[in-house]
DNA sequence: GATGATCTATAGCGACCGCTAAGAAATAGG
DNA sequence: CCTATTTCTTAGCGGTCGCTATAGATCATC
């Protein structure tokens, strides 16, 4: 018994979230989003509240559609070292490929560090992904297919920061020798040293 | 033949480098420059041009200043292994002290993507930082304190790639053990293998 | 002290910002 | 049909943005 809504909230929030992701936050004015979304203001707010809240909503869509989407299907289907070699692999071709770079790392350096509530999310968000990496650590070393000798904790960790640079660099220089060797040195940490290897 | 300029342009500069490097290029107004440089509007163009103008030259104050002052200190004063561990140590250390972060990291990600010039300053100190650590493997090969069977060129990839990345975590999420962990563990790729180690 | 050059101060330009009041248009139930 | 409810449209609020025209203040030189 009222008025149907003239636009679909799915689509509407994609095209919010490439604005962000684009432009960023601050950059992005409401009157962006909403040309992008194809309502004017007074709907947007109507629907979806202030611009802080669209964006909120926005990131937790882009991470759970990307990061977590892939956390879950990498770890799903491929072996915990190849797992991790993949996620490596992905996030170098993702740099190369769109040049918006990564949502989460834009919004920590841009949001996060004026907005507790937003830095909360990207803290959590960091800490399921050293998660995702710390899981294959373990199973790896536990099936010998990474090396033992390595402190599972700080590689994860390791592993994380890696692509934080990789999107960084990426973002101002996106040049594929420079990711992919470094991606390679920090996949080397899960080999054996000779003495294993060797042995 | 002229009235003097009543304020100190490197302590103007200073402050102008302060309010770019907290709040980024676009969340800092002119108002907000003039009020901690002491200057009004019409004075500030004059003596430095447009917001963007005054915003390169802040930047390459601040890598003059900054990064490259570090790579000349470490590089004429240690060892080529400790000046990478120590570069690795000042940057873990800052990135806990400082809430601003790197101002060429914010500036990698905020304003390179969206203007070529400020990108190419981006991308020509990012391989200055390369070179650095490059040139620390080399030297630190021959001598033989590096491990000479990691290929030079990537590890100083990774280096830079470690320190891109650390610098997006502790601003988002300033936990000391994870950047030290990480730092460690890309520390590691500087040790020889077991091998070369006990033979 | 007058002159000419440079700097500073006041004020405000047009444009955009996030956001919203008021009313017209479109639906479901009666 | 009419009414109630929600959405959409128009218009605009006060505020800030980057930037500048104009005029007054302050100096070296003559």
């Amino acid at each position: 018994m009222a008025r149907p809504r003239a636009f679909d909230d799915e689509t509407a929030l994609d095209a919010a979230t490439d604005c962000f992701w684009r432009a960023g936050y601050g950059a992005t004015s409401v009157r962006d989003l909403g040309a992008a979304m194809g309502l004017n203001a007074p709907s947007l707010y109507n629907a979806f509240g202030d611009k802080h809240a669209l964006f909120t909503r926005c990131l937790d869509r882009y991470l759970d559609g990307n990061m977590r989407a892939r956390i879950r299907r990498l770890e799903s289907t491929l072996p915990p070292r190849a797992a991790i070699e993949r996620f490596m692999e992905e996030i170098v071709a993702r740099s190369l490929a769109d040049p918006r770079g990564c949502l989460l790392v834009n919004t920590a350096l841009e949001v996060a560090p004026h907005d507790a509530a937003v830095a909360e999310v990207v803290a959590a968000r960091l800490g399921e992904l050293e998660g995702f990496f710390h899981r294959c650590m373990v199973a790896g070393q536990r099936e010998g297919s990474i090396a033992p000798s390595r402190p599972a904790r700080d590689v994860a960790r390791l592993m994380v920061t890696t692509i934080m640079g990789l999107r960084v660099l990426a973002r101002a220089h996106p040049e594929p020798a420079l990711l992919r060797g470094a991606a390679r040195q920090a996949l080397s940490l899960l080999d054996p040293p000779a003495t294993e290897r060797t042995a």
